[in-house]
RNA sequence: GCCGGAGUGGUGAAACUGGCAACCACGCACGCCUCAAGAGCGUGUGGGCGAAAGUCCUUGAGGGUUCGAGUCCCUCCUCCGGCACCA
């Protein structure tokens, strides 16, 4: 029997099913079912040029979710697409003088082929591509609507510079301070920026009722928003009735420990505060500061330094004039950019003073008493002191109390901060989505209006190693008329971040041809919002939290009718190699493809999900990809031998349930690994078994497999003579009372040590586990010149028989 | 420094609400099959002592709770990830 049966051939049946699969349309999803809709994404590439081992870590385990999901009962649309904007396609552009597009195209054709070639269970009929002015076009649209509703605006920023390349860098493009192309350190330049106000959400953004996110990423975007609760409160300063330095804290209980000032650098009201004497000093120490802004100014541990402005501002709580200083531990971007330094009860502000000599004063002191010398800052809570009507008050009344006294007398009052920033939406870059905004003379600045959408980027611009945004050197593009008065204008020149575009592709994806909204809405109604989202950690921040605002944003203008637009999600870790995550852009990428080539695309999705925990991430490393390719030989030959004849075999049967349940279970976790482990132990025992228990069960293995090895058990399910696809067969069922044992091992200890495992019937009373227990010779042993005090039983499992201590 | 996560065989790892530590694999060793190689199949494989039966030890370190701890509590160490002068 068994040496009729054909080798397992991988190369050969797998491109076989690509082809029938594509022909009867198997993974196009209808919007309209017999069973419940599930909507299931997960995170679209940048077309970098091929699918790595990460890209395979990623899509292999969610496809195989998608794929379960589907053989439970739902009707699962899984789609994909490409987050086809970014600088790699620019740069491209310079070094191989191909065009962006060209080679975004190339790019994405190429992983397309590896997609079906994974077996991914994508319906391509709702590819999104961010490039494509069918797309784009939205986000502009959106940029209008955000601009309406005030969550757009232009503004003066200081932005990363590349003094070499002579371009504006996005953040990620910033490595270790330095530019990613040239390694030459970036500046900060003050240009106008645009920006969403994604600050006008960050309190509902701390909530996450509702929706089922791991852990981890609540807190990184708690962290990340940063809310603190405090005053702000402005002091006078001598000599400029005019001006006042408004500041915030979290600890006004201190306040009358405020002996200095500091200013950040960048500070408005250092060029006017500044006495002549000081000026020079001052204007160097901006300048530098502004110069090494990135890699210095960030450097962890480093030494405070500052100057004096020669200017004095008034304590308005001890009356006292206090110096105005600046220093770069300031920064201009948190808060108001200014503080009030209290050196006994803040380390950063000893520091300083104790450099510079400044006075400082025990404010909070934790006993209440009133100490002479400050030798460290205490920063804990306590009793304030030294603090004229306040004296005696514990910190967290203090805290309140003088905020409301500022408020009273018209300084300040309480307030709260985040650390959020607004989102700086435009690159000067050639390569995303032109901001559809025009400049006029006479009117200003004008939106483009909806009818003239898109904004069509020009294909022709100079790629250049000049560096520069492109954009800006296309006459045809800039030259424009201005729509409200009709004279000559010229049209911005930036780009939107590629955030932009990811922020709300998954609502494009149910019908990505509409033309007449972002989204169809009939047909979206019965999709959203993303009922499952699975993705890399490393957009635990970003992506997600810029598409959390951009939903809410959508809601409040009634464009959606929900608030949040993943609602459950699970990140896979990262696949390292050579100690850093595999990315294109690090150099460090395997290709999946020679694994395919040798043992199937099969083999190599079952190997991603085996080697451990998927939510953990794991180093690179082919070496067990054996085992899985030789647990698939040996389902292909099971599957096709005949089972024999025999009775039925009750340790199948019940080996089977159980497997069963615990495959659905751990499926349903993301346990992959472990699911695959339970499989493999079904098939070792297969192995052995006859009969119609083994005919049985290996047509419920085959079943399970599906999900995770689609072209093996698609050509065994045909061989086998099944009825249509195995993709479109019921997950297999249990039975519960047949996932137990009928025999189990007990364990017999004595005072906690295992001295016999006997075997007995499953579901037997505890006195009778006792007493088999006590029969036991290896026990009677160990019991030997000992008293028994108790037995603990833990049924089907263990007796323990605990002794009195002799003495 | 702060916030997460994790430390288990030679390796990847498993272990439900505390109940047989090491499932499933890799690797290795030996054997079967083969002219041979590969593939396949079988047996063994945490460590110490022992010829064996056996026996003691073992989940980063140390303490604790418990009849019983990889799992719970306390102290500490190491690694990974994120944030990092955030007032």
């Amino acid at each position: 029997m068994r040496d009729k049966i054909d080798r397992y051939a991988p190369d050969v049946i797998e491109p076989k099913w690509q082809k029938r699969w594509a022909a009867s349309g198997l993974h196009e999803t209808a919007d309209v079912a017999d069973r419940p809709n599930f909507y299931f994404v997960t995170m679209y590439p940048y077309p970098s040029g091929e699918l790595h081992v990460g890209h395979w870590y990623a899509m292999a385990p969610s496809d195989c979710a998608a794929r379960f999901l589907r053989m439970r009962g739902h009707n699962v649309l899984f789609p994909m697409g490409f987050d086809a904007f970014g600088l790699p396609a620019e740069n491209a552009a310079i070094k191989r003088n191909m065009h962006p597009a060209a080679w975004t195209e190339k790019n994405m054709a190429h992983m397309r082929e590896q997609f079906t070639m994974m077996g991914a269970s994508i319906d391509w009929r709702r590819e999104v591509v961010t490039c494509y002015p069918e797309y784009y076009r939205w986000n502009q649209w959106m940029f209008l609507r955000f601009l309406e509703q005030g969550l757009a605006y232009r503004a003066m920023a200081p932005v990363n510079w590349c003094p070499k390349d002579q371009t504006v860098l996005a953040n990620e493009q910033v490595i270790g301070g330095r530019c990613e192309r040239c390694e030459t350190p970036v500046i900060k330049r003050d240009l106008e920026q645009w920006f969403f106000r994604i600050t006008r959400y960050a309190d509902e953004l701390l909530r996450f009722e509702g929706i089922d996110w791991p852990e981890r990423v609540r807190v990184m975007q708690t962290n990340w928003i940063g809310r603190s609760e405090g005053a702000e409160i402005a002091f006078d300063v001598h000599g400029h009735p005019a001006e006042k330095i408004r500041f915030f804290t979290t600890r006004p209980d201190t306040i009358y420990g405020a002996t200095f000032m500091v200013l950040a650098p960048e500070h408005p009201l250092v060029a006017k505060i500044t006495t002549p004497a000081q000026r020079r000093e001052v204007d160097e120490y901006v300048a530098r500061a502004r110069l090494m802004e990135e890699i210095e100014r960030t450097s962890a541990e480093r030494i405070k330094k500052g100057v004096s402005t020669g200017a004095f501002a008034e304590n308005a709580f001890t009356g006292e004039r206090i110096p105005v200083w600046i220093a770069d531990y300031v920064l201009s971007t948190y808060g108001t950019g200014a503080i009030m330094a209290v050196p006994a009860h803040d380390e950063r502000d000893f520091e300083f003073a104790k450099r510079y000599g400044l006075e400082i004063r025990e404010v909070i002191s934790p006993d209440g008493s009133e100490h002479a010398a400050v030798a460290e800052p205490y920063v804990g809570e306590g009793i304030m002191v030294r603090s004229g009507p306040f004296t005696g008050t514990r910190s967290e009344e203090g805290k309140r109390a003088v905020a409301e006294e500022a408020k009273r007398r018209g300084i300040g009052g309480p307030s709260v901060i985040y650390r959020l920033r607004d989102w700086l939406v435009s690159r000067q870059r050639y390569w995303g989505t032109p901001i559809p905004i025009i400049y006029c003379d006479d009117c200003g600045m004008v939106p483009v209006p909806e009818k003239d959408l898109p904004v069509v980027l020009p294909r022709d611009a100079p790629f250049t190693a000049e560096g520069g945004n492109p954009l800006a050197r296309v006459e045809s593009f800039v030259r424009t008329t201005c729509p409200s008065c009709g004279k000559a204008a010229r049209r911005e020149t930036d780009t939107m971040d590629t955030f932009v575009d990811s922020s709300w592709y998954v609502y494009r994806y149910p019908d990505p041809k509409i033309d007449t909204a972002f989204m169809n809405e009939a047909v979206a109604r019965r999709w959203l919002p993303v009922a499952r989202y699975t993705g890399g950690i490393e957009h635990a921040i970003l992506h997600l939290l810029y598409a959390r605002f951009v939903t809410k944003a959508l809601r409040d203008m009634g464009y959606l009718w929900f608030g949040e637009p993943f609602r459950h999600l699970r990140n896979q870790g990262n696949i390292v190699f050579g100690g850093r995550k595999m990315s294109k852009s690090r150099g460090n990428v395997q290709p999946p493809d020679e694994y395919v080539a040798r043992y199937g695309a099969d083999t190599l999705r079952l190997f991603m999900m085996f080697m451990g925990p998927w939510t953990q991430g794991s180093d690179w490393n082919a070496e067990g990809i054996e085992g899985v390719h030789r647990f698939l030989n040996r389902v292909w030959t099971i599957a096709l031998s005949e089972p024999g004849e025999g009775p039925r075999d009750e340790t199948i049967d019940r080996l089977l349930h159980r497997t069963i349940a615990k495959v659905t279970a751990d499926v349903d976790a993301y346990h992959f690994n472990t699911a695959i482990a339970a499989m493999m132990e079904l098939t070792n025992e297969l192995q052995h078994a006859h009969g119609p228990s083994r005919a049985e069960a290996t047509e419920k293995l085959l079943l399970m497999l599906a999900p995770f090895a689609p072209y093996i058990t698609e050509e065994l399910w045909e061989r086998r003579a099944g009825t249509d696809s195995i993709h479109r067969q019921r997950w297999p069922a249990w039975d519960p009372a047949m996932t137990t044992l009928d025999e189990i091992t007990l364990v017999v200890q004595v005072d906690g040590k295992v001295r016999d495992r006997v075997t007995a019937r499953a579901g037997l009373p505890e006195a009778e586990l006792r007493e088999i227990a006590l029969a036991s010779p290896k026990a009677k042993v160990a019991l030997d010149g000992r008293t028994i005090d108790r037995t603990i039983i833990v049924p089907d499992r263990l007796v323990n028989i605990v002794t009195r201590r002799s003495s």
